[in-house]
RNA sequence: GGGCCGCUAGCUCAACUGGCAGAGCAGCUGACUCUUAAUCAGCAGGUUACAGGUUCGAUUCCUGUGCGGCUCACCA
């Protein structure tokens, strides 16, 4: 028969009650600590250094140690008796605590001593040390309950493996699996150095907005919302294009902006319904000059976060250094399909050349995207190595200016990196005659299909007919970016919250 | 949306062909003053995801549902 005892939750908010009922507060307000827990182990080594006994003991340590205080969760407790070790972790690392004869607390600590579970948060004061075995570690002399814990943490070995509990409780799969914290934190330091390279070359940071009337620049279905005083339906953004053109015809030369764009589409290991976009647009470039600026962003940025350009990602190495390899989406068709699809310029006698490939050649499917799906399948889980293809069929590239003398192709590239696409530009169509003129075309084949709300974006042709420079756009999925720098298979794996299904 | 796989104690995992659901960690009690996956002795902990079905008997076989993973489709 099952005691109320039995229950973990149950003991540990007894263990609560026990606390209030000796007056002690087990959710207090502040507390000071003087380290972080690499700090500290930073200022045992400095005081351990030969040299430094002298300095360090004018600094207090010496045979009067200096006493410090650190803050953090415990992760582990190994009682023997009258002395214990515990593990204390915060946000810079982990260190060891030594409560050395626990009888000589008073009576109060004792009390509180015995009462402290894996998982609550502490602040501990005491002096540093080395163990026997050569481990850094807090003796403490004080300490106090700074938030207690009811519910017991993952197994400290095996950490957390159930996949749908670390997303839908990351902060347990942080706590409990460090490569999981390694990993956003160098996306955290991805995203920094992305910032410090735009802002070194002169690019300013901008901010469009997220809800707007139509959802353009890509061709996306979006999520629709409402806003209630204005009594109307709002899309959230699936680009940043339109906005960002919109600047550089207001004279902001070189722009970027890093945020979050939602695409209403399927969920799979390379995308997610929300994720992070960097935008950025140069005035007077074009897509050639933006293939060597996001060549050298990603070697910048890798040599920064990793220290290096060589990268593994699964089973392949990859070397990220500048200059990439250049091919032109036909050629790299041709070369991985046997397809030239410029000779079969027709929906229909595409669909009849790839029919002998055994691909999908859904009826529904227009040259585009018959084309798209050679690309798909052929080339791109092939191009590991870095590479630009360069030079789209217009007609897949709305927003993209063509080729000099080249009807059919646009200047456009997309960066593959370890067959994940990772970046899309072009050079920017300013011309807007033509821009009207592929929009409704765009509308023509949109209709009848219409997951997406595609209207014309009429105040974005308003504004081009202004005058827009020749501008050089990119588009980099940051999260994709993340996966390559930090090898993990799913953009699941570096996205903090990714979208699941609500249980139940 | 289709296909395949998974769901067993708080966590990580066992349980043969259908035959009493088990271990380690975490927890509780006790021993132990340098441990670090501490150790030792004992105790407790289960709607086997959920709902049906087959069977003397179902964690196991069947059907359905939920959630997750992979994959295909969708996604310039």
């Amino acid at each position: 028969m099952p005691s109320r005892l039995d229950n973990i939750n149950e003991q540990r908010r007894q263990k609560l009650e026990r606390l209030r009922a000796r007056g002690i507060d087990p959710y207090p307000h502040r507390f000071r600590q003087t380290h972080t827990t690499r700090e500290a182990i930073a200022a045992l080594e400095a005081a351990e250094a030969p040299g430094a006994a002298t300095q360090a003991r004018s600094r207090g340590f010496g045979q009067e140690k200096e006493e410090i205080s650190l803050a953090g969760r415990i992760t582990a407790i190994r009682r023997m008796g009258k002395s214990s070790f515990a593990d204390l972790r915060d946000g810079a690392g982990k260190i060891q605590l030594l409560f050395q004869n626990t009888d000589q607390f008073e009576e109060e600590k004792r009390e509180l001593f015995k009462d402290l579970d894996i998982g609550d948060i502490i602040g501990a004061g005491g002096a540093l040390l080395r163990t026997r075995t050569g481990e850094p570690t807090l003796a403490v002399h004080d300490f106090s309950l700074l938030a207690k814990s009811l519910q017991p943490l993952p197994e400290k070995w095996h950490g957390l493996a159930d996949t749908e509990k670390r997303y839908r409780q990351r902060y347990l799969d942080l706590i409990a699996n460090s490569e999981v914290r390694e990993v956003f934190l160098a996306r955290s330091q991805i995203i920094s150095a992305v910032r410090q390279f735009m802002d070194r070359r002169g690019f300013i940071e901008v901010e469009t907005p997220v809800l707007q009337p139509s959802a353009g620049g890509a061709l996306a279905a979006p999520f629709i919302t409402h806003h209630n005083a204005l009594d109307r339906d709002f899309y959230l953004r699936i680009a940043l294009e339109l906005h960002h053109k919109r600047l550089i015809v207001g004279g902001f030369d070189k722009i970027y902006e890093i945020g979050t764009v939602f695409r209403n589409e399927g969920i799979s290991t390379t995308h997610n319904p929300e994720y992070t976009l960097l935008e950025s647009y140069e005035a007077y470039a074009d897509y050639t000059d933006v293939m060597v600026m996001l060549e050298e962003m990603v070697a910048w940025v890798s040599r920064q976060v990793l220290g290096a350009t060589a990268i593994k990602y699964g089973e392949h190495d990859i070397e990220l250094k500048p200059p990439w390899r250049r091919v032109t989406l036909r050629d790299a068709v041709r070369e991985h399909s046997g397809i030239d699809f410029v000779k079969y310029p027709t929906a229909s006698g595409l669909r009849e050349r790839m029919r002998s490939l055994k691909v999908d050649t859904d009826p529904d499917k227009n040259w585009a995207r018959l084309v798209d799906e050679l690309y798909k399948t052929f080339a791109r889980p092939r191009l590991i190595q870095p590479t630009f293809l360069i030079d789209y069929p217009v007609s897949m590239s709305p927003l993209a200016k063509n080729k000099p003398g080249e009807e059919r192709v646009a200047e456009r590239f997309q960066a593959v990196v370890g067959g994940l696409e990772i970046a899309n530009a072009y050079s920017e169509l300013n011309d807007p005659l033509e821009q009207r003129e592929r929009f409704a075309e765009q509308m023509k084949e949109r209709h009848g299909s219409d997951e997406e709300q595609w209207t014309i974006d009429e105040d974005y042709l308003l504004a081009l007919e202004y005058g827009m420079p020749p501008t050089g756009g990119l588009g980099v999925g940051i999260d994709r970016l993340v996966m390559l720098l930090t090898d993990q298979p799913s953009i699941r794996e570096v996205i903090l919250f990714p979208q699941l299904r609500e249980k139940q």
